[in-house]
DNA sequence: TCTTTATGTAAAGTATACTTTACTTTTGAG
DNA sequence: CTCAAAAGTAAAGTATACTTTACATAAAGA
């Protein structure tokens, strides 16, 4: 799965940092999630969506390998 | 987190072993996600509203409770 | 250069998603 | 009522999301 949670937070001048904050995650889960290391559950993507003011699928993609 | 898959299923006259099949999971995964007992992983929620036509945010809904 | 801020990384531990097998209960059609 | 399909449940095991602590690196400004 890709993501453009990199985008969306230079978009909102958010740090990781700012982000785990707001989505009550560690810095590290949000990096880890950003880098593609592994898939965020559905309540972080949901709440990122709502963070972004965005939706989940305007965040995350989907990619062949997606089993 | 709530969610409206068993509308969902109804609405395309799927059963949970069929909705498995489709989303690669087992019946008991579908089961489990469907009665609340576990949260689904973001990949799983965007082949659920991939294969009801419709949205994660229109399936599944952050309550008070969700960290 | 020195310092600060943001990001990346790693390892060990905990929580939980998901599987498999198998059995029980509910529901609906006939 | 009866039978079969669908849904619910349970337990044990595996995979992985997420945490904490800690350290490394890169960029930018004083």
């Amino acid at each position: 799965m890709k993501n453009t949670i990199k985008v969306e937070r230079a978009k909102q001048n958010m740090t990781q940092a700012d982000l785990a904050e707001k989505a009550k995650v560690s810095r590290q889960t949000i990096n880890a999630i950003e880098l593609g290391k592994f898939t965020p559950s559905t309540i972080l993507a949901l709440k990122m969506a709502r963070i972004f003011n965005t939706t989940v699928e305007q965040i995350f993609f989907l990619e062949d390998g997606d089993e």
